[in-house]
DNA sequence: CATCTTTTTTTACAAAACTCAAAAGAATAA
DNA sequence: TTATTCTTTTGAGTTTTGTAAAAAAAGATG
């Protein structure tokens, strides 16, 4: 059982039973090094991953464009969810942009233990919710700010990835280009 | 009951009696103008919403942008998630953009049947599981097409949309402005 | 029906962001 | 360490999109 996982799951309202039987369901704790890919495009995804520290981005891969619809980090859930829930290949990725270490858990391994345990079932649903409502956000913020203020929102509240993670994913994620998010650096000191 | 909503039911593999359950939970068939709001900013949203016909936009409005982040329409479900489900007052609004016939059901009438029905209650989660699956996909189109190319994949998907409201929300909810949806309007011809 | 309002289109102009290319700086590997 | 690769910055020029204002078209109202 791991620590920061179980600390995760006492933020949610669950019973110490359910947060014991969730914990024994993982994997061992696998370490990814930079660069490496959880999941590739056109695979199925077919585990859901605990980012106990590094960064997990959620990547769309095209020839001429890559764009990053989010990060997993810091004791938070990330998967390709489409792939992950409808059983159909994944255009998404999955790739560390830092050395990671992560958990993870099989989609077979998670529905039994959802199908077993009610409160199990509905902790899963509320982390789809959540993740849900954390991509409503973003849709609205990349719809309603200007690239400045994109930065400035994202430093405010993942100022630590700036510093541990290449700036062009953090360009992708705030869907501008690379030289557009070095002169809004320096523009702004 | 309604014959929409129960076709529309129908095609989840929910039992006879959970479909007679679900109808019979929703309020009467309400009629909205076009510009009527069902919801609107810093309200709490207590309900979810049925579009039988017509169409509601799920639409962020701020002093000189508004932005469309969805829309409900031809038999499907809207609400604003994030203040249905975290009891936060929202930041978005419903607005229908045509005239349009929707159903209502409350939380509590939810909850009731979703904490009585565990197979009701797994519809429920299926529709925010589709929820977010549907908001990927658009965050992925908008961040990887051009303007051109997402106005022809959204005709080629809700074509009949086109002609029934003003271009001026399918812009936004493309995200350009006006003026640049007619400029592409005019090139593709 | 005539009028008023809203929506759509068009224009000219401005600004923002992107592309391309090159150099400088960091990080990584041999 | 040095070499190599990757990342960031900078500059110039181009393209795209946005702004503003006005005209045209469509729709609503009395």
């Amino acid at each position: 059982m791991t620590n920061e996982l179980e600390i995760f799951l006492k933020k949610s309202n669950l019973s110490q039973e359910s947060i014991v039987i969730i914990c024994n369901s993982w994997n061992k704790e696998i370490s990814v090094k930079k660069k490496d890919y959880l999941l590739r495009k056109n695979q199925k995804e077919n585990y859901l991953y605990f980012v106990i520290s590094g960064c997990i981005a959620l990547i769309i891969e095209n020839e001429n464009k890559n764009s990053i619809l989010g990060f997993g980090y810091d004791n938070s859930i990330i998967t390709s969810f489409i792939s992950f829930s409808t059983e159909t290949t994944t255009e998404l990725s999955l790739l560390a942009v830092s050395e990671s270490k992560i958990l993870k858990i099989s989609k077979n391994q998670l529905y039994k233990i959802t199908n077993s345990y009610p409160e199990i079932a509905k902790w899963y649903y509320s982390i789809i919710e959540k993740t849900l409502i954390g991509h409503l956000k973003r849709q609205v913020e990349l719809t309603t700010l200007s690239p400045k203020d994109r930065y400035k929102l994202f430093i405010e509240r993942s100022g630590n990835l700036v510093n541990s993670i290449p700036l062009k994913y953090i360009s992708s994620y705030l869907n501008m280009t690379p030289e557009t998010l070095s002169r809004i650096r320096t523009s702004i000191y």
